[in-house]
DNA sequence: TTGTGACTCCTAGTCCGTT
DNA sequence: CAACGGACTAGGAGTCACA
């Protein structure tokens, strides 16, 4: 899979670890509202001091957020 | 230090390390040898594609491109 | 072998709004 | 709360000639 797919679902799936909303988020990492619901949706390539702003919000390392998904054997089309 | 700063200095590192030159590298990775030039010398915030792209072909995990070097207690003002 | 200026083209990223 | 639209500006993506 694209690294930028992977990104979108480690924000979504990060961000609502954290217990945030797309707004919470966008306003602490100083970043609009509506461009984290795109990133979330795949619609952008972010840029990495994005990628860092929102990694420091969300407390985790930029690794994290980049971290793509195991490959699952049984349906081997669906990540990659 | 500003997490483009981080990436152009590991970018240089782990590219001689595999002593390989811009052009080799740009080749590979099927990116222009001038822009592989300038990324190298923090004149851009390259986007997470890029980095997998050069990730993949210097054989190493996105994160090690984008891992800030230990902060040196001896100079502080130089790694931020 | 690399740095640099100049130059396009296109997308990253913002801001307004509505659904 | 989030998806999504249009309109807009800054700056990344990509190439070339030349030092």
């Amino acid at each position: 899979m694209e690294i930028r797919e992977a990104f979108a679902q480690n924000l979504r799936t990060l961000r609502r670890a954290k217990g945030l909303s797309q707004e919470e988020l966008a306003h602490q990492a100083g970043i609009d509202r509506t461009y984290i619901s795109a990133l979330e949706r795949n619609v952008y390539n972010a840029s990495i001091d994005v990628v860092d702003r929102l990694a420091e919000v969300l407390g985790v390392d930029v690794a994290e957020l980049l971290k793509r998904p195991p490959a699952n054997p049984r349906d081997s089309s669906l990540n990659e």
